[in-house]
This record gives structure tokens, C-alpha cells and sequence, in this order.
RNA sequence: AGGCCCGUAGCUCAACUGGCAGAGCAGCCGACUCCAAAUCGGCAGGUUGGGGGUUCGAAUCCUCCCGGGCCUGCCA
């Protein structure tokens, strides 16, 4: 059988590709929704995943900013578990195969495709400045996939749409040059949403305030006040045994980080209309902040000298993997040639 | 390349003919609450995009620069 992502000859087994955006420091909503099952995969497949700083800069950005974010990303990433023994852990800025294929596949990309994404809509809303690299985002994200012809994507529901366009993108390039990228997949885990403490009905994000996300790497104080202000309701309602948003949102955190026997005994107080929320919101902090700690005491023993070395490493690993995909694509799109 | 419009608190905007830079939301503190939310009370928040000029006095007028939007033209 000749697989198309052949060009790791050491194994047979899948090939991974995923992105992180330097956001600065990452939040348990990054963690328990997508980095946790990144440490899983990393033992199973082939995985590469790149800190994307080229991303970052389609909307306005600092350059002191960024370059802190991506160092501060990387510094995360391996406290939560990232191995760079067992995966490719780089910053795509430094594998310039991404933007250069990225070029070469906007040629093979629907304008009217781009146009349908709703990323861009929603990123551009209300923006005084949008910027074409904005629009053209989806095509590096191809990129970015199609550099190691990898064929699974573990991505969140709102990147679906991206790896649909990205599809699309490698079939159109196989019709017209040549077999030469696999399609890929979405790597759908079960699908989990932390909602922001402080407005429960929105997905945990940086970019709402301080209020709305728990660091990683935040102080217990800090992880204490902010699930003692977590929004909650007016109590429980055993008549329909729902939850409101923000008790929910403290149910899943509980059950992600707390013994069944704990979580079972407050949804069984929940489902008898006895719980009080006050200690519910005592246990979460305590076994979050149990469960945050072995990422804090790692995180706080990195060095960063030593991550910029392991940045380099894996940069240098994915470059010669990235490097050979982009031979063959020029070599099929008919560029470079002569004057070799 | 030419024309028109805009830039005020984190956000949305107000400030008469040139006369003390303000409000709502967000934020912070407190009350209430099992904890919260809502509500109420309080606090803080500014190089009015930047430089220069006119004036007793400039967010307001003039000028240059920066940034942004719209329209027309030119080139490919």
C-alpha cells in the first residue's frame, strides 16, 4: 500500500497536524478543550504542531506582544505535556515552506470559497482596518496542513469549515497536477466547551477580559476568586433537573478534574434540589487548582533557553519534512526548474 | 493620481457661534445573595491621533504629518 504521507518513511502510522495561535499564555478552556487530547495524540500518530505567529499577524498585533505570546505558548504548551520526543513541537514563522505553499495553493483556491468562510466575517466585523491576509487566512492553514500531507486535523467544531475549504484545496491541486496531497480529516474529539466564569453562555476566551478565563498557569487566589464569582443561578431546579449555563459550565469543570465518587455525590444534591453552590464552587477551585498544580510546578522549572532550543529542534525536524513536500509540489506545478 | 468624510475614556458616542472635556456600557470597591446574577450605592477612568500656528482662551479655526473609510481616474 503506498499512503500519500509517505514522506515520513519511519512509520506507517497517520500524520497529525495542528496550530496553536500565540495567544500568550494558554487557559484551561485551551487545555481541557484541545491541548489534552494533543498530549494523547502525540503517543498514537505522527504529530506535528506549530505555534502560528503567521496567523497572528493578520489583525493588528505588537511585535514585543507576539514574540512573548510565542515564547510563552511553547513554555505552555510543554507544562501541559507536549513532548518533544514523542511530537514536532515549532514555530511555523521558522519553516518558511508553510508561506511559500501557501502561496503556491491560493492559486488553486476559490475566491468565492474564501469568501463563504465565516471566520473572516466574524474577525472582520467591526474592524476599522481588514486586512487581505485576513481574507487570504484559510489558505495558509492549508498550507500548514498540506506541508506534511497530513491527513488528520484535531480541531474544534468552528474549524470544521476550514479543513472543509482545506480539502478542497488539496483536491483541486491533485486534479490539475498530480496526485499529490491526501484529503484530510477532522480529528473530532468529544466535543468540550468551557464557558467563561463570568458570562457562562460564551465560550472561555482571553479576548472577553480577565474575568472570562482561568490561566493555566493563574495563582491559586486568583483560580478562587474567579470560580467564587463564577455566574450561577437562582438554584438548583430539581422539577427539571437543567442546569443554568454557569452551574453546568462548574459541573464539567468538576467532572474533567474531581473523583467520580465527589461528582456524583453533587449531581446526586443537584438532583435532590438540596445543593448550595457555595460549596460546589469550593470543590471545583480545590480540585482545579490540584489539577493545574504538576502543570504549574513544571511550567515554573522550563528554562527558557532550553524551550528555545527545543523550538529550533523541532523546527529544524519539520523543515526537512516540509522541505521535501515543496520540491514535489513545484516540480508539479512546473516552477523552479530552469534555472536549477 | 485627484476628490470627499472621519479620528474624543477599554467600547459606543456627546460637548451651541471658540468659553470648566461629559454620558451610557465595560472595569474596580461595597451592600444584597449559600455562592453568584440582577438591582442599589460609591470610586476610578483622558497627551481630545501627533507636531506647529491663530486666539485672552482650541476637541472646535488654520497648517503639516500619521491612521482609517468612501468615490473617481490611471496602470497591470
Amino acid at each position: 500500500m503506498i499512503g500519500f504521507g509517505s514522506s515520513d518513511v519511519s512509520s506507517m502510522t497517520a500524520i497529525v497536524f495542528s496550530g496553536l495561535q500565540p495567544t500568550g499564555t494558554l487557559h484551561i478552556g485551551n487545555y481541557f478543550g484541545a491541548v489534552q487530547n494533543f498530549v494523547k495524540l502525540q503517543t498514537q500518530y505522527k504529530c506535528y504542531y506549530a505555534i502560528v505567529d503567521y496567523h497572528a499577524i493578520t489583525v493588528e498585533h505588537d511585535p514585543e506582544e507576539l514574540r512573548r505570546n510565542t515564547l510563552e505558548m511553547g513554555m505552555d504548551l510543554l507544562a501541559c505535556g507536549l513532548d518533544p520526543r514523542q511530537c514536532v513541537l515549532f514555530v511555523q514563522s521558522q519553516v518558511p515552506e508553510h508561506t511559500e505553499l501557501a502561496w503556491i495553493l491560493s492559486a488553486v483556491t476559490s475566491y468565492g470559497d474564501l469568501q463563504r468562510m465565516t471566520q473572516f466575517k466574524e474577525k472582520g466585523e467591526g474592524q476599522e482596518f481588514v486586512s487581505c491576509g485576513l481574507f487570504t487566512y484559510p489558505v495558509l492553514q492549508a498550507a500548514d496542513i498540506l506541508a506534511y500531507k497530513a491527513s488528520k486535523v484535531p480541531v474544534g467544531e468552528d474549524q470544521v469549515q476550514h479543513i472543509e475549504l482545506t480539502r478542497r484545496i488539496a483536491r483541486r491541486f491533485n486534479s490539475r497536477f498530480g496526485e499529490t496531497f491526501p484529503e484530510p480529516e477532522v480529528l473530532l474529539s468529544e466535543a468540550l466547551r468551557i464557558m467563561s466564569p463570568a458570562e457562562p453562555t460564551r465560550k472561555m476566551s482571553k479576548s472577553l477580559g480577565p474575568k472570562h478565563y482561568i490561566a493555566i498557569t493563574e495563582s491559586e487566589d486568583s483560580i478562587r476568586e474567579k470560580i467564587k464569582t463564577a455566574v450561577t443561578d437562582i438554584g438548583p431546579r430539581p422539577d427539571t433537573n437543567e442546569k443554568s449555563p454557569g452551574v453546568a459550565n462548574l459541573f464539567l469543570l468538576l467532572k474533567l478534574t474531581a473523583p467520580k465518587e465527589i461528582y456524583d455525590q453533587f449531581e446526586d444534591d443537584y438532583a435532590r434540589g438540596v445543593l448550595k453552590y457555595e460549596p460546589l464552587k469550593r470543590a471545583v477551585a480545590d480540585y482545579l487548582v490540584k489539577t493545574l498544580e504538576p502543570i504549574r510546578a513544571r511550567r515554573a522549572q522550563l528554562k527558557e533557553a532550553e524551550v528555545r532550543e527545543i523550538l529550533i529542534e523541532g523546527a529544524r525536524t519539520a523543515r526537512a519534512v516540509a522541505r521535501r513536500t515543496l520540491e514535489e509540489v513545484r516540480e508539479r506545478i512546473g516552477v523552479g526548474r530552469v534555472v536549477l
